[in-house]
DNA sequence: TTGCATTAGTACGTGGCACAAACTATATTG
DNA sequence: CAATATAGTTTGTGCCACGTACTAATGCAA
């Protein structure tokens, strides 16, 4: 299903890739590097997520189902866990009533840089094998994708 | 944390990404992807994967888990879910009587060539504002990177 | 101003997912 | 044969995600 890892098993899995199966193997590595790197502080990817979209700038709830891509019911449990383990704060918006501001408390940001560092660590890991041009251009393509992502 | 989406918000969002967040956004973009692909059929991600992984050839529960990073015993649901719905079934390995071996029903190849198609389709249209050598490059170095993953 | 639709968020119930620990049963090894 | 290792399941716990229903504040319109 264009996810098959292609286990140590029989030995057929050294085909060339195509630009599919590449993507979604990749993408893979990359989500059980987070989820190793989150299970070490106890983090799921998720948290892991909600941690780093609140790196930098708070956000109302709304906001934040939106960017994860979640039911804004979702988030609510989502910020309770992440509150309770005092990572991050809720206070009411000033502008708005009804609204709530997410933010990292000291804990969540020191626990979101060692998250980034960590991680960090980890992805240049996996590029290990490529020459350093080759790690620029695969950052320049992939960059591209995403941007082209946040404008279409 | 090298996750961070940079959604519509204030506009910061267009620094050129470095490496590490790149190939960290561009996963979430694929697992998106996956999971949206999913949704239509009522598969989880790691049932998509599940069924990915049975594409080709049946695997024994243990051998399940190691490739998609899971406990065993985590295994034994999924498998039980993806067998009620008629997926995938469940036979006693003939050269190990503890074992079981788990391999797609004909509803689970179709289901699996259809999210096939319908993956292949979406991620490909992620790629569509690449060039096609760009498009062929990206290929190349993400397939690198996975099978250097996969010897080391 | 009052009245009503909209918006932000929460509560609750359901089910999938993942783990650890304990357990059964079969294989393997000394 | 006894001890041990392996394959898988069971059970209990907690997280995650959804849909539905709800509260409360906002905004708009008459």
């Amino acid at each position: 299903m264009a996810s098959d890892l292609e286990p140590p098993a029989p030995a057929v899995g050294d085909a060339p890739l195509n630009t599919v199966d590449a993507l979604v193997q990749l993408s893979f590595l990359v989500q059980r590097i987070l989820g190793e790197v989150g299970a070490e502080r106890g983090l799921s990817v998720i948290q892991i997520r909600l941690l780093g979209v609140l790196r930098g700038r708070p956000a109302g709830m709304l906001e934040l189902a939106t960017v994860l891509g979640l039911d804004k019911s979702s988030m609510t449990g989502l910020v309770a866990r992440a509150e309770k383990r005092g990572l991050l704060k809720r206070s009411p918006s000033p502008h708005d009533g009804r609204a709530v501001l997410v933010s990292l408390t000291d804990d969540g940001k020191d626990l979101t840089n060692w998250g980034t560092a960590e991680i960090g660590r980890r992805i240049s890991a996996l590029t290990d094998g490529l020459t350093p041009p080759e790690r620029a251009r695969i950052t320049e393509l992939a960059s591209a994708v995403v941007q082209a992502q946040r404008s279409g």
